[in-house]
RNA sequence: UGCCGGGUCGUCUAAUGGUAGGACUACGCCCUUUGGAGGCGUCUGUAGAGGUUCGAAUCCUCUCCCGGCAGCCA
């Protein structure tokens, strides 16, 4: 009975660590029935032709989370067979994006490129089984006798060339006899199929590009389905997990293995991550990167991993992320807050808090006496009382938040207004007393008298207030710029819009706030490092325009606030 | 009008012929020296119609809806 009840505990948690999905029920079986003598071999297969997102963050957690899980292996492979549209600096990015997010394909880093040489021999030995041709129709005439997705295409008419002069013409094309467009090495397959990809598919075509491995060694390329099923067999993939767009392309991926009668791996195909209020396709990012709507492909307002990075997210969070999302075969739309949720889920428990003021109003103190100033014991994590505590300042001037002050309070407003008391965090409780204003009628500065006998952790006068505020020290605290982000469009599914997604850009997904006020333990802040700003949110310091005498703060998220809501509803 | 794949709370995802459950969101309450965190609770769901069955989200039939496919892109 016991060991009833612990296996099942066991279960449990291994179900935890790795949530289930129709995948592992798949590798269960073929593991049950010893299809790939029970070993399991993923890879993940990026073209290097833009930066990565968190889209490819779902299938890389995928690829290499199975592997972990059944014991395999999970290689990265670029897919990089189309020269004129990749590039190195894509290459470097996505290498250092999944190593970012934690995984590890030890020495199997590999590209379709290291193949061309093989995947050249296999086309070969296609033409030799009469399995395919060098056809010489132009791209035109190709489209057009390839038919639509109801009406059959018609044969080429170089279909029927011998062996022997498709194998001439192949070596011509490779030889760089050719010139582009002129002609292709097809599939002879079945131009009346249903699934368009089996109308003859080009396996390559002449390019007479510069490749960023092979140079100037190749000018003929393999296609996608060619290259990526004989890539897979070659590394022995056992499951090749790919997006359901693919799904029409499995049984090309399935011929030209069963033609070339090599180690044919299984794939399986699942439904891309989609996010709201924001854009995927690597078209649509390139965009907004190369017309300045953002910064560049790791401005923190994109979706790539890179901008996810700088904004403050951290890898735990993306991993927890994928893992909350689930894998299936529907189409959807995931929700951001569950993205923020996973980032805030991660951070409370980790964040060192620190307060902040992001719109400062002056508050003297005036029963506090001018040239004093004492330090105050704050803890670094209420969530984790290891991460210990730190020293403030406190002195007669503060900065609060203008928001923490109304002189008309709304209905359930806990904060300041002239008469109420509230507490200042790790400090005393303070009364507001007086509003002084410009000429105009700005309020700048508010008088207030704190209760010596108040302060945090000694206050035995029993008082209760209704809200804690946070503030810093006026003389002590020092000036930083915080960046604010809201979501980049302003709808939805800006995809599924009939408007140019460009015209759907939220034009205040950033706010900068230059004059900051920020407690002085944050002078050691480094590039990276993520706080808790006590009742504001977790912001980072970025990475690239933070300097140590101009301190650079991202908001990544903001914390649940209750009274926005309060406040929203009634204001409706 | 072809082929392929999908339709379960607002959003994701489980239940694999036997109590429709979880997470996020929303709402409410408790707690709180962060209106944070935490705790508790509530709302809302099997696309439709038939059929098989003691019993159907699950199997069968038909209908409806959604997505993908006509690059020498991946």
């Amino acid at each position: 009975m016991d060991n009833l009840i612990n296996n099942e505990e066991s279960n449990k948690n291994s179900t935890n660590i790795y949530p289930t999905n129709f995948i592992h029920e798949i590798i269960d079986e073929d593991n049950k029935t010893g299809k790939f003598n029970n070993r399991v071999q993923t890879r993940f297969p990026p073209e290097p032709n833009g930066y990565l997102h968190i889209g490819h963050a779902k299938s890389i957690c995928l690829n290499f989370g199975t592997a972990q899980k059944y014991g395999g292996k999970c290689n990265l492979r670029f897919d990089d067979t189309n020269p004129t549209k990749e590039d190195v600096e894509y290459v470097d990015s996505i290498i250092e994006d999944v190593k970012w997010l934690g995984f590890d394909w030890e020495e199997r880093l590999f590209y379709a490129s290291d193949y061309f040489k093989q995947l050249y021999e296999y086309a070969v030995q296609l033409i030799q089984s009469g399995n395919a041709y060098v056809c010489s129709l132009s791209p035109e005439e190709i489209r057009e006798t390839r038919g639509t997705p109801t009406k059959s295409g018609t044969e080429s008419p170089y279909r029927t060339r011998s062996i022997e002069e498709n194998v001439d013409l192949f070596e011509k094309m490779k030889n760089g006899k050719l010139e582009e467009g002129q002609c292709v090495l097809r599939a002879k397959i079945d131009m009346t199929s249903p699934n368009m990809n089996m109308r003859d598919p080009v396996i390559y075509r002449i390019k007479k590009a510069s490749h960023h491995r092979t140079g100037d060694k190749w000018c003929i390329y393999p296609m996608y389905d060619y290259a990526h099923c004989v890539s897979d067999s070659i590394e022995r993939i056992t499951h090749s997990i790919c997006t359901l767009e693919f799904e029409n392309h499995r049984p090309l991926y399935d011929w030209f293995l069963e033609k070339l009668k090599i180690f044919h791996p299984q794939q399986i195909e699942f439904a891309r991550l989609n996010l709201s209020y924001t854009v995927m396709s690597k078209r649509k990012l390139l965009t907004l990167v190369e017309e300045n709507f953002v910064s560049g492909w790791d401005d923190p307002r994109m979706p790539t991993i890179s901008g996810l990075r700088r904004r403050g997210f951290t890898p735990e969070s993306i991993r927890y992320f994928s893992e909350l999302v689930g894998v299936a075969k529907r189409d959807g739309m995931i929700d951001v807050s569950l993205l923020e949720f996973a980032l805030r889920d991660d951070l409370n428990k980790r964040a060192k808090r620190v307060m902040a003021v992001l719109k400062p109003l002056k508050v003297i103190i005036t029963n506090y006496p001018e040239d004093k100033a004492e330090e105050l014991e704050a803890i670094n994590n209420p969530e984790d009382l290891s991460m210990g505590t730190r020293k403030i300042p406190f002195s007669r001037e503060i900065y609060i938040e203008k928001d923490d002050f109304k002189e008309i309070p709304p209905k359930k407003y806990y904060r300041l207004y002239p008469g109420q008391e509230v507490r200042l965090r790790y400090a005393f409780i303070i009364k507001c007393e007086d509003v002084i204003k410009d000429k105009s009628g700005n309020i700048t500065e508010l008088h207030c008298t704190y209760d010596p006998d108040t302060k945090s952790g000694s206050d035995k006068t029993g008082k209760k207030v209704k809200a804690t505020i946070h503030w810093v020290s006026a003389q002590h605290s020092i000036t930083a710029e915080v960046r604010l982000y809201d979501r980049l469009f302003t709808i939805e599914d800006p995809a599924s819009d009939e408007k140019d997604f460009r015209e759907l850009v939220n034009n205040s997904s950033v706010e900068i706030l230059k004059d900051c006020r920020i407690e002085p333990s944050l002078s050691q802040a480094k590039n990276g490092e993520k706080f808790q700003f006590e009742r504001l949110g977790y912001f980072c310091v970025d990475s690239i325009d933070s300097k140590e005498n101009n301190l650079v703060f991202n908001r990544a998220v903001t914390l649940k606030d209750t009274w926005v809501k309060i406040e929203n509803k009634s204001s409706q």
